[in-house]
RNA sequence: GGCGACGUAGCUCAGCGGUAGAGCAGGGGACUCAUAAGCCCUUGGUCACAAGUUCAAAUCUUGUCGUCGCCA
């Protein structure tokens, strides 16, 4: 049965460059697990884009003094690169700058306040009146109430490492000394206490399949939930949807609209491609499976706020009393990845980014030590060393070299075509069989998004098949029999071809290159592009997927004796050991 | 301080109630199609510690210690 998936990825922000640990956090499960259900045949809609709001981003405007517009579109266009690279087939990975996202996440803003859910409160909020606006807390500096240091930022104490209320901050001051002054200030707040009653019946029941970390995390920041205020005193974002709002620079907070994406991005895919109303299916449809692949920094956003937000909207777009947006599924969430036994860290750069990566590194050689080493149950950990060891002797020599040796040996052997086998013998089925079981074992592992474990169980199929190879030992037989070892070789590249499609979420770019070794036409997925699109005032660029062409299924091979093919050459490439010492070397430097 | 995750062979981890497992690293061997890869055999652990439940505990409970994270 076809099934119904909504890939969610988690969305970064536009105001630093995505390293591997961001990749294996989120974005490289997420495309592992969406290949797999296209290759079985599904209606996948895998959607993302950059966060392109908020403070962070307009503080590194004005460091660089370029308008925030910039900082974002600089940033996006390096995501979308990327993307492309590592071969993350986004159906649609966009943006928050868009007007369809404005638009509907006014319109989720004003079912909430429809609805109930939003209450408005007045606070103080330190106001610069040279510049007439109010700031920030991180904008906002003074002496520490807590340490007394004297240049602790309004946010937080960079000496002693408290939170602070910036409003206690003794001889506040405006980074840049502009004058201060406390001002009222009035915010829109979702009033997720409201909301609890419905949140705990979803959270506490049918959560078998969530991982234990995130669901526990999840009940109990449920438990203790507090209003939470989603409008800000900034320019750079999203008017807020009320009269006189906007006029008093008023924006929606970005945690409230970034995750609104998920649901703007479907229907901005529904649209690009024809189908307005296409999005329905995987928002409306109770059989519609979510996922949303994250790091564990963002699980409160996703597992708890993010549902709250959906159950108080009810629906949208939508006249059926009977329909209910879909919420999370699964949440997915990733630990962390640290380098060299340390915490990445972008500002120390003490990082591997992914742009710098896959310009020396194959996207598949990376992609496997990202997807071995993913930080699925805890942290784990990047070490050069170890990502040169299970290249070499995992990805090169059990599953690049069987493919090597079993295509150069059926090209020299058999004027460079797949032997007509004749009748299998026992041991060939035998083989072939325990082939056909990966599917299911692989299969079952990656439903459960186990990747790690779905990658090792493919691994040792492929051990399976050099067992079979050398128990059969073709260059022997084909000394004397040559009827057998046509039986063996077909039987091997049967084998590797499928094969070929197991590893194919996980390893696209290869599996692509030995379908046409085998001597097939087409590609198993579809084509990934960089598009422009086009709204009423604005243009974005955008990462998308065209399915078209894609051939590739989640079945066991029907490789066809006679077949040609064509002129075999290595998979992946062996890595000198010094490999890691100068990369460890060059992340000393850059400090 | 509260909560959560984790603590299993030198390393990375699986197992989560029924006689300790895999991969890598280390040692030995037969082969040679292949990126000196692959294959076979092998060394190696009182499953952090303590108490408890049970006919039976890495596996359940409690406590202690350690690592990491979130919150205060």
């Amino acid at each position: 049965m076809t099934e119904t998936i909504l890939v969610a990825v988690a969305w970064p922000y536009a105001n630093a460059d995505i390293h591997v640990g961001n990749i294996t956090g989120a974005y490289l499960p997420a495309d592992v697990f969406a290949r797999f259900h296209r290759l079985r045949g599904n209606r996948v809609l895998m959607v993302s884009g950059t966060d392109a709001h908020g403070t962070p981003i307009t503080v590194r405007a004005d460091a660089e003094g370029i308008p925030p517009q910039e900082v974002y579109e600089r940033y996006h266009r390096r995501f979308l690169d990327l993307f492309l690279k590592y071969g993350l087939a986004y159906d649609l990975f966009t943006s928050t700058h868009t007007e369809n996202h404005f638009k509907v996440s006014q319109d989720i803003f004003l079912a909430l306040k429809d609805h109930g859910c939003l209450y408005t409160e007045t606070e103080k909020q330190w106001y610069e009146r040279g510049k007439g606006r109010f700031l920030p807390d991180r904008y906002v500096e003074g002496e520490c109430y807590i340490c007394h240091y004297p240049n602790a930022r309004g946010d937080q104490c960079d000496n002693c490492g408290n939170l602070l209320d910036s409003t206690q901050l003794i001889n506040p001051r405006a980074k840049g000394g502009g004058e201060l002054e406390l001002r009222d200030t009035e915010h829109f707040y979702l009033d997720l206490g409201k909301l609890a009653p419905d949140l705990g019946r979803y959270l506490g029941a049918g959560k078998d399949h969530w991982r234990p970390n995130v669901i526990n995390r999840s009940r109990q920041d449920a438990a203790e939930l507090r209003g939470r205020a989603i409008t800000r005193d900034l320019d750079w974002g999203i008017p807020v949807p009320v009269a006189g709002w906007p006029e008093s620079g008023k924006c929606l907070y970005v945690w409230f609209e970034a995750v609104i994406g998920y649901f703007s991005a479907s229907i901005e895919w529904s649209r690009n491609h024809g189908t307005p109303e296409a999005w329905k299916d995987w928002w409306y449809d109770p059989g519609a499976k979510t996922y949303y692949f994250i790091g564990k920094d963002n699980i409160p956003f996703h597992a708890v706020i993010w549902p709250a937000q959906l159950i108080g909207v009810r629906r949208l777009y939508e006249t059926d009393p009977g329909k209910t947006l879909n919420l999370p599924y699964d949440v997915p969430a990733n630990e962390f990845l640290n380098l060299e036994g340390q915490k990445i860290s972008g500002s120390r750069n003490w990082a591997v980014w992914g742009l710098d990566s896959v310009e020396r590194y194959d996207p598949d050689a990376l992609r496997y030590y990202l997807i071995a080493n993913m930080p699925e149950a805890k942290d784990s950990d990047w070490s050069w060393a170890e990502f040169v060891a299970r290249n070499n002797n995992e990805l090169v020599a059990t599953w690049g070299n069987l493919a090597n040796r079993v295509l150069t040996f059926a090209y020299k052997n058999f004027d460079g075509r797949v032997p007509d086998p004749g009748d299998l013998r026992p041991e060939d089925i035998e083989l072939l069989a325990k082939v056909d079981a990966g599917f299911a074992g692989v299969g079952q592992l990656l439903k459960a998004v186990k990747l790690r474990a779905a990658l090792s169980e493919a691994l040792r199929v492929a051990s399976e098949v050099n067992r079979y190879l050398d128990v059969r030992a073709p260059w022997s037989e084909i000394k004397t029999d040559r009827a057998a070892a046509a039986k063996t070789i077909y039987t091997a590249l049967r084998a590797i071809d499928s094969l070929k499609i197991v590893f194919a979420p996980f390893l696209p770019f290869s599996s692509e290159t030995l379908h046409g070794y085998l001597g097939y036409d087409g590609s198993l997925f579809g084509a990934q592009k960089i598009e422009t699109f086009a709204e009423p005032a604005r243009t974005h660029e955008a990462l998308t997927y065209d399915p078209a062409g894609a051939t590739g299924q989640w079945q066991p091979s029907r490789l066809k004796g006679g077949q040609p093919l064509r002129p075999p050459a290595p998979l992946f490439k062996k890595l000198d050991e010094a490999v890691a010492e100068e990369e460890v070397a060059r992340l000393h430097e850059k400090r």
